[in-house]
RNA sequence: AGGGGUAUAGUGUUAACGGUUAGCACGUGGGUCUCCAAAACCUAAAGUUCGGGUUCGAAUCCUGAUACCCCUG
C-alpha cells in the first residue's frame, strides 16, 4: 500500500431510515474514524425529535462533527456546508483518524467533490421580493423574468420551476450577469475530495423501510414532536424558519395553523418521507463510485460487507 | 324475502350532450438536479364489474348476472 496516497473518504449514504448512523458507527470502531454528519436537517440546532439526529449518549465516543451548527432560521447553503466540511476532514486527517462522511444529503456531497463556479454575493433582499412576485402573479411571471435576462437558462428550466427560476434572478441581478454565463466562464471541476470518495449505499428492501419510516413517525409524534415544535415557536422561532421545512416539523407547523388536522399531518408526514427516500436512492443510482449494500446498516452481514469493501480502499 | 339505488385505474371523482386517444386529483414507478436539496421540478404505467342486446358508434340506452348500500319485513 502506497503511503504517499491520501487516505480514502468514506461516505455512507442512502435512504433516510435505513440504518446510516448504525453502519457509520461500527466503520468508525473499526477502522479508527470520526463521523461528520452530510446531512442538511441535522445541521439544525434546537429541533431534534424528528431529525433522526444520534442523540451524545448514544454516540459511543466516536466523535460526531456538524452536528447542531446554526441557528433554526440560518440558511446554510450547500458550498457553505462543503466548506466547513473540507475544515474539519483536514482536522481529523491531520489527527490521523478516517473521515466517515454519514448523511442523506447527496447534494451537499456534490459541493464537496465538485467545485461550482463561482457565485457573486447574492443581495439579500432579493430573495423575499420574487417570493412575493410568486405569490401574487405566479410562477410564470418568474420564468418570463428570466427568459428576458437570461434565455439560455430559462429554456432550460420547466416554467414551474420556481426554485431554480428564483436563484437564476438572484444570481442576475446581484451581479448584473446572467447565471449561465458564470457557469460558462467557470465551468464546474472535480475537487480534491471527488479523487478520494467513495460511497456506500443502503438498500433495504423498500416495503420493510417504508414500514420502518412509518414506524419512525408514530414514534416521533408520541416522543412529544408537537411540544418540541410549540416550545421553539413560543421562544420566538418563526413558523417559517429554515428548520421548519425539515419533514414533521413542516406538516405540524401547519397544523398549529389551523390548516391541517393532526391526522393528516400525520399521515403527510410519512408520505413526505417515503417520497424522499425514492429521491434519495434516484440520486444514489445516477452517481459514480457507489458500492451498494443490500439491507439496513444495521444489519451484520452489512456491516461485515461494508467493512470488506472499505478494506480493499485503505 | 320484497322494493329502490349505485357500480369508471390502487383510492376518490357533484370528468365525459350516445360521437376525437375515457379527463382530473391523490397514490405508485422512473427521472432531473451548478449555492434553500428533508427543496423544486419532469415523466410513465394503470380504468369503464361480468355477459347479452339496440346503434354507423355505448362508460352512457335496454336486459340478465354479480357485488355493495338504503328502505320494508
Amino acid at each position: 500500500m502506497n503511503s504517499q496516497k491520501k487516505s480514502p473518504l468514506i461516505s455512507v449514504v442512502g435512504p433516510t431510515a435505513s440504518g446510516k448512523s448504525d453502519l457509520g458507527i461500527a466503520l468508525a470502531h473499526r477502522f479508527n474514524g470520526e463521523i461528520i454528519n452530510c446531512d442538511s436537517v441535522q445541521t439544525y440546532k434546537g429541533i431534534y425529535v424528528a431529525t433522526a439526529k444520534v442523540p451524545p449518549e448514544e454516540q459511543q465516543g466516536i466523535p460526531h462533527h456538524l452536528i447542531d451548527i446554526v441557528e433554526p432560521t440560518y440558511n446554510l447553503t450547500a458550498v457553505e456546508w462543503a466548506e466547513r466540511c473540507k475544515d474539519v476532514i483536514a482536522d481529523i486527517e491531520s489527527r490521523g483518524k478516517l473521515a466517515l462522511l454519514v448523511g442523506g444529503t447527496g447534494f451537499y456531497l456534490r459541493a464537496l467533490t465538485t467545485k461550482f463556479f463561482d457565485s457573486p454575493e447574492i443581495d439579500e433582499n432579493l430573495r423575499p421580493r420574487f417570493q412575493r412576485i410568486l405569490e401574487r402573479r405566479g410562477v410564470e411571471h418568474l420564468h418570463k423574468m428570466l427568459a428576458r435576462v437570461d434565455p439560455p437558462l430559462a429554456a432550460k428550466f420547466a416554467p414551474k420551476d420556481w426554485s431554480r427560476v428564483i436563484r437564476a434572478l438572484e444570481v442576475y441581478f446581484s451581479s448584473g450577469k446572467p447565471l449561465s454565463k458564470w457557469q460558462a466562464d467557470t465551468p464546474e471541476e472535480p475537487t480534491e475530495e471527488a479523487a478520494r470518495i467513495f460511497y456506500l449505499v443502503l438498500e433495504p428492501p423498500r416495503e420493510q423501510l417504508y414500514d420502518r419510516i412509518n414506524r419512525r413517525t408514530d414514534l416521533m409524534v408520541e416522543r412529544g414532536l408537537l411540544t418540541e415544535i410549540q416550545e421553539l415557536i413560543a421562544s420566538g422561532v418563526p413558523p417559517t424558519a429554515k428548520a421548519f421545512n425539515a419533514h414533521g416539523y413542516k406538516r405540524f407547523v401547519e397544523y398549529l395553523l389551523g390548516q391541517r388536522t393532526l391526522d393528516s399531518a400525520i399521515e403527510q408526514m410519512k408520505l413526505d418521507t417515503r417520497h424522499y427516500a425514492k429521491r434519495q436512492w434516484t440520486w444514489w443510482r445516477a452517481q459514480s463510485n457507489t458500492f451498494w449494500l443490500q439491507g439496513f446498516g444495521f444489519d451484520d452481514k452489512v456491516i461485515e460487507h461494508a467493512i470488506r469493501i472499505v478494506e480493499t480502499k485503505l
